[in-house]
RNA sequence: GCGCGGUUAGCUCAGUUGGUAGAGCAACCCGUUUACACCGGGUAGGUCGCAGGUUCGAGUCCUGCACCGCGCACCA
C-alpha cells in the first residue's frame, strides 16, 4: 500500500496536481483521445458547448453549479465510449462589461467615456475583460472541468465576429433585418437602447393626476406624467364608452404650461374605461402604447418633448429641465389654473435599466431590428414560429419539463427583437454607408466609407455559440462531427434571454436545432434561502470553499438532492459533509489496498461474494440510467449511500473475520471481491468526484488505463 | 390580468410508470488498543397544506381552495 494512504486525503495538494497532469496527458481533447486509443475513431460523438462565462469578473456558486453538472455528463460521456467534446469560451458581455469599466474608471479618475473616447475606452475595456478572461479559467480548472482547451472561443474574437458579419448578412439578405424609428427603451443614465429582458420593473407609490388641458376641454384625463402632456397629440377613450361618445372625433387647440398642443379626441378598443378616467392622453414619441394607438388613427408621431438626457426640449418655463423637476412645474401649473382635479396615491412599476438603474425613457430612435413575425424565405414560417416549433415538435426536449410552458408563454409575447445599441464595446454593426449607398456584410473596398456608429446587443453573438464555437461559417470537421449539440445545461433565468435566441439564431442561420436537450439548473441561494448578491454580503466563493474542502465536495453539495429547475440552499457545513465523504472514501481504499495485497484478482469469487458484485452491477445499472434520464441528484446519492452505508460500514466490517480467518478459498476470495468492487465504486463516483477517485485509482491494482478518467464505465467493463 | 412552481420528519430536501413514507443534518442512547473519531451501532420523530373525487389501493392522478415563491404583460 503506497504511503499516502497513511495520512488523511489532502484535496489542495492532490487536485492540482491531478488537474495539470489530466491537462497534459492532452485527453481533455477528443482528437486525443482517439489518438492514445482510448475512444474508437468511429465512436458516436457527444457534445456540450460551455455557457460562456461574462468576462465581468469571478465566477460565482451558480457557475460552479453549471460546471459540475456539465463535467458530470460529459465524463460520464467519456467513459461511456464518445467522442466527447466540452468547449470552452467566455462572453464579452457588451454591456455589461462597458459598465463595470466605466463605472470603475469613474470612481478612480472621475471620467466619463466621453472623456476618454472610443479607441481609449475600448482599450480600457479589453485589458480589464483579459484579466477577468484569466482569473476566469483559472477557477473553470480548480473546479475540474474537463474542457478542451485547445479550442477555446471567445464571442468577441476573429473567427466569431466573421460568424456574426455573416449571420447579419444573411438575416438582412433575407429581410428579417431592418432599420427602423420606433420607440425604444432609452437608458438615459447609459445613454444607450436596451432589449425588453434588459428591464428590471420596480413597484413604486407614484401620484395619478386627473387635470384637463384647458377649462373647455370635456373630458378630465388621467396621468402619472404630467410633464409629457405637453408631447400630447389626442385622447383616447373606449368606443362603448357612453360617457365621452359624443366628443369622439373632435379636435381641440390649447396652449398647456406655456406650449401650444392639438387634441383629437379617438375611440380605441385599447382603452379600459375603468382605469382613471377612462380616456388616455396620447403621447405617441414618449410610450410605445401610444405610439400604436396613434398609428391606428394617424396622428403625428413627431411632437417629441424629452431628450436623450430625460429633459424637456419645450419652450417655456419647462425648457431644458429635468422630467422630474418638469413633472412639479406642470403640477403647479395645472394647480394655478384651476384644472387639476384630482390627486391619488397609485402603486405603479418603473422601469428601470438593469445594469444602470437608469429610469428608462421611451424614446423613438432610428434601430435596427430582427423581425420575428415575417416568413422566413425558404421555410414559409416566421421565426417566431420556428421558436416554437423546434420544442413543440420534441425535436429540442426542456428539463425540467414544466418549463415548456414558460418557453411557449414567453416566445408567444416575442416581439422584434431591438439589436443595435449604442454603446462602444461589442460587435460593430457590420453596415458601411457612403452617402447614399449603404453595404451589408464585409467592410467594402475604396475610400470615404463609413460604418455604423452602433454595435450589436451581446445576445446577437451569444445566439451562434453552438456553431461559431465549432469555426462556422467554415464548413470544419468539428461543425461536421459535433453539431447540433448534445445537450446545453444553464440557469432557468436565461431560459427567454438566450436559449430562446440560439434556437432563433440556429433555425435560421442552418436550418435546424442549436442542441437536443436543454437542462436548466436552479439559482443557487445562501443557507437561508436568501439570493447570494454582493450588496447583502453573503456570497460566497468557488475558490474559497474549493481551497477549505476541495472541489469534490462542493462538486457533490452542489448536486446531490438537487433536482432541475429548482432553487437550493447552499452552506459550508453541507460542503464540509462532502469532504468527510473524500476521506472517507480515502480509508476504504486504505483498508482494501491493505488487506488485499498481493491479492489475485482472477479467483473465484465464493456465491457470497457473486452476489456482493452482482449487487454493485445491479447499482451500476440503475446508476447509468439514472444519467441518462438526466438524475444526476439521485445518481450521486445512489453512489454515496452504497460507498459509505453498504461497502464500508457492512461489507469491510464483515470481512474483518474473513481476511484473518482460516479459510484460504473464503479470504482470496474476498480479497479479489474486495479490490474489484472499490474498483467499480471509483469508476461510478469519477464523474460527481473526479479528484480523489483519480488519486486513488492511480494506486489500483485493477488500474487499466493511464487515468480513471478515460478508463470504461462499470457497465461497459 | 395571463402563466409557472412549491407546501412531505425539528431544518434542508428526495420520492422516476399509483402498490406498506426516505436521505442528509440536528436530537437522544450506546460503543472506541483503530481502515477512517472527518467513526460505528441504535432510538425517536411524519393525519405527505386543506376539502372533495377517481381507484381494490393516492404523497403520486382529477377538481376546488388556502398560503409561499417566481415569470410575463399592463401600469394612461
Amino acid at each position: 500500500m503506497p504511503e499516502k494512504f497513511l495520512r488523511p486525503y489532502d484535496s489542495t495538494a492532490t487536485e492540482s496536481r491531478i488537474y495539470t497532469a489530466w491537462e497534459e496527458s492532452g485527453l481533455f481533447n477528443p482528437d486525443e483521445c482517439v489518438a492514445q486509443g482510448v475512444t474508437r475513431a468511429d465512436a458516436p460523438s457527444y457534445s456540450v458547448v460551455l455557457p460562456p462565462p461574462n468576462v465581468t469578473g469571478r465566477l460565482h456558486m451558480g457557475h460552479a453549479l453549471m460546471l459540475a453538472v456539465e463535467d458530470i455528463f460529459i465524463r460520464y460521456k467519456r467513459m461511456k465510449g464518445f467522442r466527447t467534446l466540452w468547449l470552452p469560451g467566455t462572453d464579452h458581455a457588451a454591456i455589461a462589461t462597458q459598465s463595470v469599466v466605466e463605472k470603475q474608471i469613474k470612481k478612480e479618475e472621475g471620467l466619463s467615456r466621453h472623456d476618454l473616447g472610443r479607441d481609449e475606452l475600448l482599450k480600457r475595456i479589453e485589458t480589464f475583460a483579459h484579466e477577468s478572461h484569466d482569473t476566469i479559467i483559472g477557477q473553470l480548472k480548480t473546479m475540474g472541468a474537463s474542457l478542451d482547451w485547445s479550442r477555446e472561443a471567445f464571442t468577441l474574437d476573429e473567427t466569431r465576429s466573421r460568424a456574426v458579419r455573416t449571420v447579419f448578412k444573411q438575416m438582412s439578405d433575407a429581410g428579417l433585418i431592418y432599420r427602423g424609428l420606433r420607440i425604444v427603451n432609452w437608458d438615459p443614465k447609459g445613454q444607450t437602447t436596451i432589449s425588453d429582458d434588459e428591464i428590471v420593473y420596480e413597484e413604486r407609490t407614484a401620484k395619478l393626476y386627473t387635470f384637463r388641458y384647458s377649462k373647455d376641454f370635456p373630458i378630465p384625463v388621467a396621468t402619472t406624467r404630467p410633464e409629457t402632456k405637453v408631447g400630447d397629440v389626442g385622447v383616447a377613450v373606449h368606443p362603448d364608452d357612453a360617457r365621452y361618445k359624443e366628443f369622439v372625433g373632435k379636435e381641440y387647440d390649447a396652449v398647456f404650461c406655456d406650449v401650444p398642443i392639438h387634441i383629437k379626441i379617438v375611440a380605441d378598443a385599447e382603452v379600459d374605461p375603468a382605469f382613471g378616467t377612462g380616456a388616455v392622453g396620447l403621447t405617441p414619441a414618449h410610450s410605445r402604447v401610444d405610439w400604436e394607438i396613434a398609428d391606428r388613427h394617424d396622428l403625428s408621431h413627431e411632437v417629441i418633448i424629452i431628450n436623450e438626457y430625460a429633459k424637456m426640449t419645450v419652450a417655456g418655463r419647462l425648457e431644458g429641465k429635468k422630467t422630474s423637476e418638469a413633472r412639479e412645474t406642470v403640477v403647479e401649473w395645472l394647480t394655478s389654473e384651476g384644472l387639476l382635479e384630482k390627486e391619488e396615491n397609485i402603486v405603479q412599476n418603473v422601469a428601470t435599466a438593469e445594469r444602470t438603474g437608469g429610469i428608462v425613457e421611451p424614446l423613438p430612435k432610428l434601430q435596427w431590428w430582427i423581425d420575428v413575425n415575417k416568413p422566413v424565405p425558404g421555410r414559409e414560417k416566421t421565426l417566431k414560429e420556428l421558436v416554437i416549433e423546434a420544442v413543440r415538435s420534441n425535436a429540442i426536449t426542456i428539463i425540467p419539463e414544466y418549463f415548456e410552458k414558460t418557453y411557449f408563454h414567453w416566445v408567444e409575447n416575442l416581439r422584434d427583437w431591438c439589436i443595435s445599441r449604442q454603446i462602444w464595446y461589442g460587435h460593430r454593426i457590420p453596415v458601411w454607408y457612403r452617402g447614399e449607398e449603404a453595404v451589408v456584410g464585409e467592410a467594402p473596398e475604396g475610400e470615404g466609407w463609413v460604418q455604423d456608429e452602433d454595435t450589436l446587443d451581446t445576445w446577437f453573438s451569444s445566439g451562434l455559440w453552438t456553431f461559431s464555437t465549432l469555426g462556422w461559417p467554415e464548413n470544419t470537421k468539428d461543425f461536421q462531427t459535433y453539431h447540433p449539440t448534445d445537450l446545453l445545461e444553464t440557469g432557468y433565468d436565461i431560459l427567454p434571454f438566450w436559449v430562446m435566441r440560439m434556437i432563433l439564431m440556429t433555425e435560421f442561420t442552418l436550418g435546424t436545432i442549436p442542441f437536443k436537450t436543454v437542462y436548466l439548473h436552479g439559482l443557487v441561494r445562501d443557507a437561508s434561502g436568501r439570493k447570494m448578491s454582493k450588496s447583502l454580503g453573503n456570497n460566497m466563493d468557488p475558490l474559497d470553499v474549493t481551497a477549505k474542502f476541495g472541489a469534490d465536495a462542493a462538486r457533490m453539495a452542489l448536486v446531490v438532492g438537487n433536482t432541475p429547475g429548482t432553487d437550493m440552499r447552499m452552506s459550508e457545513e453541507k460542503i464540509k459533509g462532502y469532504s468527510r465523504f473524500a476521506n472517507k472514501l480515502w480509508n476504504i481504499a486504505r483498508f482494501v489496498l491493505d488487506s488485499a495485497n498481493g491479492a489475485d484478482l482472477s479467483t473465484e469469487l465464493t456465491a457470497g461474494d457473486a452476489e456482493l458484485l452482482s449487487a454493485l452491477q445491479t447499482l451500476s445499472r440503475d446508476v447509468s440510467t439514472d444519467i441518462d434520464e438526466y438524475r444526476i441528484y439521485m445518481a450521486a446519492e445512489k453512489i454515496y449511500h452504497y460507498a459509505w452505508h453498504e461497502l464500508a460500514d457492512k461489507i469491510l466490517e464483515e470481512s474483518k473475520p474473513i481476511l484473518s480467518g482460516s479459510d484460504t478459498a473464503a479470504r482470496a476470495s474476498r480479497q479479489a471481491l474486495l479490490v474489484t468492487l472499490l474498483d467499480r465504486t471509483l469508476r461510478l463516483l469519477h464523474p460527481f468526484m473526479p479528484f480523489v477517485t483519480e488519486e486513488i485509482w492511480q494506486s489500483m491494482p485493477t488500474k487499466d488505463a493511464k487515468f480513471l478518467m478515460v478508463a470504461r464505465w462499470p457497465d461497459a467493463v
